[in-house]
RNA sequence: GCGACUAUAGUUCAACGGUAGAACGACGGUUUGUGGUACCGCUAACGAGGGUUCGAUUCCCUCUAGUCGCCCCA
């Protein structure tokens, strides 16, 4: 009966506790640990958004998680679905609406407007990454808390910055080493021809009301637009003939859209234009894009990241008119997409020295030399919680580690300590004083040795391929 | 929000209307202060709550969670 804490006492002596499954705790539905073993493609990516940030000039924002929740209606779009009902709501006990945020994009431009960034030179270019939350249904690769990176510039219409955000996007993909990314891109124009468009679209298929499905006969009211958006069977046979958003852009529209795909021919990225492509969020104008992995082919599933231009949003959350571009990708599936694609995760550093102690005096005096150690830059693993020596020493071969010290009774008493070479077994007795640097001096010639290996097999590697 | 499937040690999987086995892992040992292999031991589970039944982990229902499809997106 595991279920009540019960205490047994052993033949030892030793008392042992049952714990009680039913007071056990689990993740709430949705959200997840990230677990050490999937941590260092975490690392590998932050570290890559944020070298390729630095070198197009993106300064870092951090903004709350919780954030007004008329935010994100007026941003967003209460029609969306993101607003309309995948928001994570709530009153706080002074009366605000507030809400988890779903996407980073307002809150950029909210703290653009509240810090007076208006008066900087333009374009504002920031990034940031985070957790966002959606309340949605779980499944692979979609949790109600996910992490997004993005970046935004505002106050820039040229397309030459949506060209730009673009080729960082592709660089960031290429930087932690995820091939076969594909990019899909449409305009959907701004508020001179989109209405215009709309009204065309719309009489296109209030002709054809029927063949709709429910959710877009519903659209067609709120936002036609998302119609073409459609994955139902017979609304994509509806929309296949439709008017197309391309066709139909003003002149302005027009060059921006010309220039981004001259751009992007320029600096070698391919691209596919699709038509049907416009989003699920209201503030977008003009570019929209999104990125998807090559191995979903249905490409209804599973985008890595997507944006485009936001001219209007800036006005919508009550600043002055100013234009802007971004994008955000989900990390959780850019991670995955790594893990399935099998890439190269950062390296984390291993310790190569392992301290072993023995006896009550060793103990403390080994808490001293660690310290030492770790002063001078050596990364020394051990396990102080253990008594014998001979765990100990199959922990140190366990973690790997070149070097092992061991400080015993005797040791500690006469100041010194045994340094044992873990690969040819040898070891002699080095004083407390030149400890530091014999192990220092040992790890540079092992990492000397190690080097030259990786180089050779390098050049091996290479007269191979020729 | 809808539909389908699933739920057994830390992990991956078994079996069974009469309360469960393995592998790997973790921990410990193979004589006192010397690692890798091997051998041995130990640890630990029927998701939660109801019902049917003499008896359920097994059958039924509800809940919870996960996976997949829809929807949506990242």
């Amino acid at each position: 009966m595991p279920k009540t804490i019960e205490e047994e006492k052993k033949g030892s002596g030793e008392v042992k506790i049952k714990r009680n499954r039913n007071k056990m705790f689990q993740t709430v539905r949705g959200m997840r640990d990230i677990l050490p073993k999937e941590q260092p493609y975490w690392q590998r990516l932050r570290k890559a958004v944020e070298k390729i940030a630095t070198d197009y000039n993106y300064d870092r924002i951090d903004m709350p998680v919780l954030e007004s929740r008329e935010m994100f209606e007026r941003g967003t779009g209460k029609t969306t679905d993101i607003v309309e009902k995948e928001m994570f709501k709530f009153k706080t006990k002074g009366g605000d609406d507030v809400c988890l945020r779903p996407e980073g994009t307002p809150s950029a431009v909210r703290a653009y407007l509240q810090h007076g960034m208006q008066s900087q030179q333009k374009p504002v270019k920031m990034f940031y990454y985070g957790p966002m939350y959606r309340y949605d249904r779980p499944q692979e690769g979609r949790y109600r808390e996910f992490f997004q990176f993005g970046f935004e510039a505002i106050g820039e219409q040229d397309a030459i910055l949506d060209a730009q955000l673009i080729q960082l996007a592709s660089r960031v993909f290429q930087a932690i080493g995820l091939k076969n990314i594909s990019l899909q891109l449409n305009s959907i124009g701004c508020k001179d021809c989109r209405p215009k468009y709309n009204k065309l679209l719309v009489s296109y298929l209030n002709n054809r009301k029927a063949a709709l499905c429910m959710d877009c006969k519903k659209r067609l009211k709120k936002n036609p637009l998302r119609i073409l958006d459609c994955k139902e069977e017979k609304c994509m046979q509806v929309v296949f003939q439709a008017p197309q958003t391309v066709d139909h852009l003003c002149d302005s529209c027009k060059s921006h859209f010309t220039m981004l795909l001259e751009c992007l021919d320029e600096i070698d990225i391919p691209y596919a234009i699709n038509p049907r492509l416009v989003r699920g969020l209201d503030y977008y104008s003009k570019t929209v894009f999104e990125f998807f992995p090559e191995s979903n082919e249905d490409e209804t599933q599973g985008a890595l990241g997507g944006g485009g231009r936001y001219d209007y949003l800036v006005e919508n959350l009550g600043g002055p008119e100013t234009p802007g571009v971004g994008f955000a990708c989900g990390m959780d599936r850019i991670v995955l997409e790594m893990m399935k694609q099998n890439t190269k995760t950062y390296q984390e550093p291993v310790a190569k020295v392992y301290l072993v102690q023995l006896g009550d005096l060793a103990k403390k005096k080994s808490l001293r030399i660690f310290d030492e150690l770790e002063r001078s830059g050596v990364m020394v693993a051990e396990s102080f919680g253990k008594k014998n020596l001979k765990s100990q020493l199959r922990l140190a071969d366990k973690r790997g580690v070149s070097i092992v010290l061991i400080l015993g009774q005797r040791e500690a008493l006469d100041e010194t300590i045994i340094l044992k070479d873990m690969i040819s077994g040898s070891q002699e007795v080095v004083t407390f004083k030149k400890i530091v640097d014999e192990v220092k001096k040992r790890l540079k010639k092992s990492a000397d040795i190690a080097a030259k290996k990786t180089k050779q097999e390098q050049e091996v590697n290479k007269l191979i391929k020729k």
